[in-house]
This record gives C-alpha cells, sequence and structure tokens, in this order.
DNA sequence: AGTTTTGATTGATCTGGATCAAGTCTTGAG
DNA sequence: CTCAAGACTTGATCCAGATCAATCAAAACT
C-alpha cells in the first residue's frame, strides 16, 4: 500500500511538511507498525490516543458483548482509517481486531494536541476525512435497512470491491478475509444466510466462489441486484 | 429554543467573537429564519451552501424516490444541525422538509469558506460537530439491524426523548409530528408494523398514546425492552 | 504426520413482520 | 360546515430469513 493512496495522506502531507517547516514533536507518527492476525488495535472505551491506517492486511471492528457474539461495526481495508469516530467523543466505541497479518501507521493525535499548536491544514484534512466517513455511514444506514439479504451480500461486495479499486487494488478478485458470521453480524443477518446467499450468487453466476477467494464475474448484475429495491 | 442549548451554538459563539475581532462579513450567519409547514429547506444533489439549525418545530430528511415512497434518513428536533454531512461532498445527500412550522438558523458556510479565511476554533468547533454526528450515525447503524420491531420503536421513543431533553424540553411527553410511515422507513419497519407497535406498547402501559401525543410512562420498561437483543 | 478446533455448508422447521385489504378517524380546503 | 384526501388502525395471509442441528472442510497445534 503505498503513501499516495492512502487514506491518512492527507494528513500525512501536512504533518511532513509541518514537521520540516515548524517542528512537528517526534513520536507522534509511526509509520508501518506490523500487526500479527488477532491482534487488537484499541479495546472498546479505552481512552483515545491516535487514529490509524490500514497499510496493508485488513481489520474488523467490533462491540465486544459477553453474552452475544460480537456486533461487527465495519471492516476496515489497506489504504483506510480506524478510530477516526473516536477522536471526539475522547474514547473508542469499539475494539479493531487484525483479520490476517497487517501493519498499520499510527498517528497519535491525542499527544499532537496535547502540544497546543493549532495546526489549519490538519484540522482541514481532518473535517475532510470525517465528513467522508459522516456521509458513508449514511448511505449505509439508508440502504441496509429497506434491503434484502441477497442485495446485501451483493453490495457488501460491490462495495469491498469498490474500496479497494479506489486504493489501487484489483476490485474484481479479492480475498473475504472475515467470516461468514462477521459478515453477517456487519450486514443484519446470520451466518447461515450469508453462506447460502453466496451460494445462490455463485449459481447465478454473478460470482465465483472457492473458500475464502471471490471473483467477481459480472459486475452489472449485482449491481442490478442492489438497485431494484 | 435557547441559543445557550443549539447545536449551532459552539459555531455561533465563535462568529459572534469573529466578528468583532476580525470582521466576519454580514450575511454569513442568517437568524430565526421562519419555515412553513412541508416548506423544503434544501433538496437532494443541490450544491452546498449551508448547514441549519433547528430553532424550533421539527424537519425529515429523506431521499426522493419517484417510484417509491421515500427514504426517511433522519429527523431533526430543535436544537439539532441539518446539512452536516454535505460540508465535505459538496452536494446534499437527502432532501430537508419541515414537518410542522418552524424556524432555523441558517450559516452559510460555503460563502464563508469562500471569503478564505482560516478560522482555527471554527474549525475545531466543525470537527466537533461532525464527530459527534459520525458516533451518533454509528450507534444507530449498530442497533438498528439487530433489532426487533419492538425494540426499534422503543429506542426510537427513548431517541426522541433524550435529544428533547438534551435541547432544554420536556423528555416524557412529546409530539410525533412525523407520520407512522416515516417512523417506518426510517426504522426499516412498515407504517402498519410501526402502528402495531405501539398499541402493544400502550397495552403494556409502557406508554400513554393518543393520537400523535405520546407519554412515557415507565422509561426503565423501554429500556429494558432495547437492551435485551 | 495426526489431532483438535474453528469455520462453512446444507437441511428442516418456525416465526416476525411484510403485504394486501377494509374500515375509521383527522384535517384542511373550499 | 361539509367533503375529500390522507393518515391511522385492525385483520388475514404469506414468505424471507432466523434458528436448530448435523455434517464437512480447513487450518492451527503438537
Amino acid at each position: 500500500m503505498a503513501c499516495e493512496q492512502c487514506g491518512l495522506d492527507p494528513i500525512c502531507q501536512v504533518l511532513d511538511y509541518a514537521s520540516e517547516a515548524s517542528g512537528v514533536p517526534a513520536g507522534i507518527l509511526l509509520r508501518r507498525q506490523p500487526v500479527a492476525r488477532g491482534a487488537i488495535l484499541f479495546r472498546y472505551q479505552q481512552p483515545f490516543t491516535s487514529i490509524y491506517a490500514v497499510k496493508s492486511g485488513s481489520f474488523k471492528t467490533f462491540v465486544p458483548d459477553a453474552q452475544h457474539p460480537d456486533q461487527v461495526l465495519g471492516f476496515q481495508l489497506a489504504g483506510e482509517l480506524i478510530g477516526a469516530e473516536a477522536i471526539t467523543s475522547g474514547s473508542y466505541p469499539c475494539t479493531a481486531r487484525a483479520l490476517e497479518t497487517s501493519s498499520v501507521c499510527e498517528l497519535r493525535l491525542q499527544r499532537l494536541a496535547e502540544t497546543g499548536r493549532p495546526q489549519v491544514e490538519l484540522q482541514q484534512a481532518i473535517i475532510e476525512v470525517l465528513g467522508g466517513e459522516l456521509a458513508a455511514s449514511h448511505r449505509m444506514l439508508a440502504s441496509l435497512v429497506h434491503q434484502s439479504a441477497e442485495q446485501r451480500v451483493a453490495g457488501f461486495l460491490l462495495n469491498l470491491s469498490g474500496r479497494l479499486q479506489q486504493h489501487g487494488m484489483a476490485g474484481d478478485q479479492f480475498n473475504l478475509s472475515m467470516s461468514r458470521s462477521d459478515i453477517g453480524s456487519y450486514l443484519g443477518l446470520a451466518g447461515e444466510t450469508v453462506s447460502r446467499v453466496l451460494g445462490k450468487l455463485h449459481e447465478k453466476d454473478c460470482i465465483q466462489l472457492r473458500r475464502k477467494r471471490v471473483f467477481l464475474r459480472t459486475r452489472e448484475a449485482l449491481d442490478a441486484l442492489c438497485a431494484k429495491r
């Protein structure tokens, strides 16, 4: 994952510039930290310290629950941000766990804020990031609630595909690094249903499917499925 | 609706201060404009100009759709913001319509931006606002998808109640200014189901219900309903 | 290698809520 | 004040998807 295609890049650019021009303290931006599969980046309700950019691999964010399976809130792919929604609230609203061997850049925003130096460009970049996340979240909310299982799964695949392409990776064939139940939890479906729907999409020749590997055959067919309410 | 309890207030404060100190141009902040019932504040896909704060009355935001009923994205009560999610994208992702006779303050952010003056405090305030909205949106998303009709409606009532209280209004008795179908569209339920569930909650003595007027009898019972997944 | 654990598939059954359809109540326009 | 157009309630039926259960395939561990 090249820096140019990373979601954190607008912010990094500002910091790089600032570090030369006005001396941002060292240790604010930790580049390309390796993260083992299954490792936790931050936990639910821990105090906010940093936002992260996924450089390789993938993560899930979820609300842990003792007596129920976890509620999955989202998946983060290479080039995307984790933890932005905690900027304001002061503590993380979810736990983030690596779905596979991954690496991240960590931006210690809290520490940067404590230096008390106003950063106009940085703030602008954060506004951009938050605005984008908010819009995406609203789109998600609007579509999810009214869609059938098939539409949700088809939309999910297209969504993943688009996000991968957006960050310069192959959009027509990729790994589902998360489990069926994780997808189900995220989409509001049972894991079994996800499995069945994927099977049906395979039969319809919309996708090819072997284990966790997915090939999108006809993007148009998937689009059509989602579109018609 | 007093300014002190309005969601736009942090931003207004900054502007008030700025207008004295450094001369914000006139016509950026339009205070307490009346809006007739059914009037449109902005339309889907119009270019972004302003964010609004509801001073009295209420609004719904929705995605218009020719061949289907509208998709309701949310309701905005006195003290809350409308249009914040368009800050980044450049155009409104939804239409906003007054559910009753209302009034709003309009902040012409786009015009303010065009003056090209960086506003550190203003940016900070916007970050706060966006962060709060994002967190709320995520909470909504997380809970909605996994809940039953009864839980959604109970949660909806509690949510309205909490938001009213937060802005200094009575939280135990209020008007449902939106229709049952609007509530249904928002919660991903049929209007008939909303009606039935409200009836059931009435029978259970959780609420009293006459027409559009709601009294919350036992907040604890409603809480319990939502909590147990 | 074999063994254990975890995740995926597939089948059978059951139910919550959608949908269709009347019928009643409000409300606003004239 | 009256009437028409919505909005709300209530009933009957149906189906998508949950749940329970069994089997099967892969990894991860020793």
